[in-house]
DNA sequence: CCCCTTAATTTATCATTATAATTTTTTCAC
DNA sequence: GTGAAAAAATTATAATGATAAATTAAGGGG
């Protein structure tokens, strides 16, 4: 009698995500890399001995998850694709849809993050990437004369952020930091156009951009993580008078 | 009207992908939560004119990224399903598993990020959270004896900094932390025991675990600060003497 | 009233066929 | 020989139908 054989802890789990899960064990095992080619559907239906259908829904759990890409004619088939930043961050996206996130939680993160990340490039950046920085600083050199026009630039000022977030060593940072600038840029496009710009803070918002670029050139990382911080204050204060609750949306990819 | 309003920039999204989008926004549009009910597969086979295969790989996706749940049986079908925190974890630990992190990554967020978690927390938490919190410190009275046990105490520890994320109010701030503490127990767990206990390290660890719970029922925000400073700058002595990189495996669900 | 069996409903899986998209190979003009 | 167009081969994509498995509800003794 062969009763001990325990019948997996899980028979939960539908065919298709066991498949799956064999697929990517299949993977880790030969350490497979970016381009590697995976076999093609009807090897992986004898392989597994399952159906077509069962196949494809698997890969396409894999898919989602932004671990293969499948591409047709000879030559195709699936393949090993690392998961792109947009991809993560979309995913990651779906799970605060159901958590309400703030503004205020949002910015006790930037607060202390932020100004860890531009102490940690301070002189790490090649010319190129200074300059890049520096004329996403300088696009708008006129205050805004209008709501939508303030917008336009508080976009701006996130795709700085976004920005400087990739040139980041620490992944783990920048992703945080990235994914909390689309957050952002994506609740700034949706939002309901009420206030009047503020003259003040986007001219104080712009010097320290333009101070931080500096300090970033000159390797002083501690003057970059103090303008850092102080930028981060302008800012939440223009956020702030946004609602409280957002990011009620499924994010696109 | 039929659904001809929309063929496209894009013809290279897949059907299942194209389904999964619409089912998104069928869900959006009506403001569904978690348990309400989607249309079965035979309706949805009507809704949007595709095989029975296309809706089942669609579905397939949204279950992939945690979105619906599905049931066999009358009154089952798809629903709902809130993003769970470990979903979303394993789907981010998928991105990082291409990223190469190093212990050091991590612990530059920990230092910027549990400080101030600790002070959020300080007066927040109710007698029964203290009281598991304590618990969890306690759990290991004596110093380890052997490699084995150390690394034993040292994922307990993970717990408590895990269990003290879950309460955080700023959902984002929690999360992070949970993955971090999540990384750091994985990487634990499989890593290779060649380092002798650390006596010293041990016993200040348990001391700012048990501080820091005073401090918290105390409320004193900028005590829980400086403790968990201060634990950070231990934690990361312990486990700088490991590999630079990790996280070379796909995490489980 | 409770427990067991049966039925109804819905998804899960398999099998087969046909179609579409790509790439490779061949062919033919020059 | 070269190069471009046509044909063939390869692979995924999509549709359809049939059967299996799981779950709930209903019915029928006891």
């Amino acid at each position: 009698m062969d009763g001990s054989t325990t019948p997996p802890a899980k028979p939960k789990r539908s065919r298709p995500v066991q498949v799956a899960d064999q697929i990517k064990q299949w993977v880790v095992e030969r350490d497979l890399k970016k381009g590697d080619k995976l076999p093609n559907e009807s090897a992986m239906i004898e392989l597994f001995s399952v159906s077509k259908g069962t196949v494809r829904e698997a890969l396409r759990i894999l898919e989602a998850q932004g671990l293969i890409v499948t591409k047709t004619g000879p030559g195709g088939g699936s393949i090993v694709g690392e998961v792109s930043a947009n991809r993560a961050r979309s995913l990651l996206a779906n799970y605060f849809y159901f958590q309400d996130l703030s503004v205020a939680d949002i910015y006790q993160m930037r607060r202390a993050l932020e100004p860890e990340l531009a102490a940690s490039l301070a002189g790490t950046l090649t010319e190129d990437q200074i300059a890049e920085l520096q004329g996403l600083a300088e696009r708008y050199p006129e205050p805004a004369k209008s709501a939508e026009e303030e917008k336009e630039q508080h976009i701006a000022s996130l795709v700085f952020h976004a920005r400087l977030s990739e040139f980041a060593e620490n992944k783990l940072l920048g992703f945080v930091i990235g994914f909390m600038a689309n957050i952002l840029t994506d609740m700034t496009v949706y939002r309901q156009l009420y206030d009047p710009p503020n003259v003040v803070l986007w001219s104080k918002g712009r010097e320290h951009q333009l101070a931080l670029v500096e300090a970033l050139r000159a390797g002083q990382a501690e003057e970059a993580r103090r303008i850092m911080a102080s930028h981060m204050q302008i800012a939440e204060e223009l956020m702030k008078v946004q609602e409280a609750h957002l990011l009620r949306r499924f994010m696109g990819d």
